[in-house]
RNA sequence: GGGGAGAUUCCAGAGCGGCCAAAUGGGACGGACUGUAAAUCCGUUGCGAGAGCUUCGAAGGUUCGAAUCCUUCUCUCCCCA
């Protein structure tokens, strides 16, 4: 299967330009993704980017993987409505590092012909004075053409204006475009559907430049069933970064999408092929409760994300704190184990002087631990029966606690809700 | 520069002298049902165990009593030049 039928059939593909499949099947091609440095991780909105990349290398493409230490420095107006405000230098460096060796996970660097490669526009652009720029690049597009893009139209017509700056951004990208086809032999760009405009910027800049011929590809918003925007939760963005979003909670992500999502998401960001996803389909159907999907979507991302270890371990952890497990079970385990199956947990600190003396629910979940910002809510949620020591309920905000609830002599597990898992530490 | 409208609890948005910790909707959180889905239904949503305390852009004032009236200030939006 060639790589645009693969992103047809797993329903990433938004617009393809004329021509790009024909070239695609002729020859090996060479193709890029821009990622742009607003943070030092990714997000799992970035990996049907990455998806796109590893398919085209699958397909026997060579993937080139952007990181935009320059156009960084401009701030891409696409999609957003207002001005950006623009990243010191230090930060920008910290973010370009961070992404790039995450992509360097996910794409083979070493396989020949089609190995992947990482290039940084800012190598590019650091020595481009501004007169150049305008002279050999600014000349060849006109405004009227820059001002007829979306992501400009709706800020001219919207009350916060744009900036000279933003304004040159899809010329900037462009010229990356330009730069890529003339030096690397690039012929095709991809990227999200928003980053249509600023990428047929780039086949215009070759065409009128040096009449060359180049494509452009673009995928598919992500969508969820009930509107809301995908890979931001509560607590935030879902990031790749361990630091940020434990390997627990990232695996919780992709376990808790819905069933309208998920057989849209295991086609996106899972390489499993038509006949698994559409037999596992089959599977979910007859045993819904089971969510076969779900499990094998989480599974296969977060090996890919956070490796096998970090994977079994979320899986322990989801286990012990949804399953059945009652108090003994959790005394049984040995304290390394314990720690490790927390370790996505969000944890605070009693003293175990303090709770020998014997201390009130209320007052422990609230004062003591901060599971809830103030005393009235920990009460009405314990009175509201949403309130879990060691998985027992407790419904009466009188009750005391003492060191016996201790597991291990250390540890005690208090629940806000079904989902929401703290763990106290006695010390 | 001239004229007008406005600023309310997470958001939108009522309230226009006591019955207002403030309607309603949304969001969020919890519960029930389930499958750690979806949909639905129920509850909670300033702090406090309570008495009570602190909120309605800011500061003053009128009043027994102010989110509501007056003064000044700050900011936002609209129209005209």
């Amino acid at each position: 299967m060639n790589f645009v039928e693969e992103m047809r059939w797993r329903n990433m593909l938004q617009d393809i330009m004329p021509g790009t499949e024909e070239t695609l099947n002729k020859e090996m091609c060479s193709g890029y993704i821009g990622f742009d440095p607003t943070a030092d991780s990714m997000h799992v909105g970035h990996l049907m980017q990455v998806m796109t990349l590893i398919h085209f290398q699958r397909a026997g493409h060579k993937p080139y993987a952007l990181v935009g230490g320059a156009t960084g420095m401009v701030g891409d107006p696409s999609g957003k409505s207002a001005e950006r405000n623009l990243l010191d230098e230090e930060t920008l460096n910290k973010n370009v590092a961070g992404l790039q060796a995450q992509l360097e996970k996910f794409l083979d660097f070493n396989t020949g012909d089609n190995s992947a490669v990482m290039v940084n526009n800012y190598d590019w652009f650091k020595g481009f004075s501004f007169l150049h720029f305008i002279r050999d690049v600014g000349k060849h597009i006109t405004v009227n053409y820059m001002m007829a893009k979306d992501s400009v139209k709706k800020r001219l017509e919207g009350e916060t204006g744009m900036s000279f700056t933003e304004f040159t951004y899809q010329l900037v990208q462009g010229y990356d475009f330009y730069y890529l086809w003339k030096h690397h032999g690039i012929k095709i760009q991809m990227g999200g559907s928003d980053q249509w405009g600023n990428i047929v910027t780039g086949t215009e800049l070759i065409r009128r430049k040096d009449g060359g011929e180049a494509f452009a590809l673009t995928t598919q918003l992500i969508k969820k069933s009930d509107g809301t925007k995908f890979g931001k939760t509560e607590s935030g963005a879902i990031w790749l970064d361990p630091k940020k979003t434990s390997p627990y909670k990232f695996y919780q992500f992709w376990l808790n999408a819905s069933d309208d999502d998920v057989k849209n998401w295991i086609r996106i960001f899972t390489l499993l092929s038509k006949t698994e996803i559409e037999g596992l389909e089959v599977e979910h159907a007859a045993a819904p409760h089971l969510r076969a999907l779900q499990k094998m979507l989480a599974k296969d991302i977060t090996i890919r994300v956070h490796g096998e270890t970090a994977y079994n371990t979320a899986v322990e952890a989801s286990t012990i704190l949804f399953g059945a497990s009652t108090s003994d079970a959790l005394n049984s385990l040995d304290e390394a184990t314990f720690l490790d199956v927390f370790e996505g947990v969000q944890q605070s600190k009693i003293s175990i002087s303090e709770l020998e003396a014997g201390i009130n629910i209320v007052e422990l979940l609230s004062d003591k631990t901060q599971i809830f910002p103030s005393r009235g809510e920990a009460r009405k949620m314990i009175v509201g029966g949403g309130t879990y020591l060691n998985k027992q309920k407790y419904t009466d905000p009188e009750s005391t606690v003492d060191e016996s609830l201790l597991i291990n002599g250390k540890y005690i597990i208090a629940q806000k809700g079904k989902k929401n898992h703290y763990l106290i530490i006695a010390e």
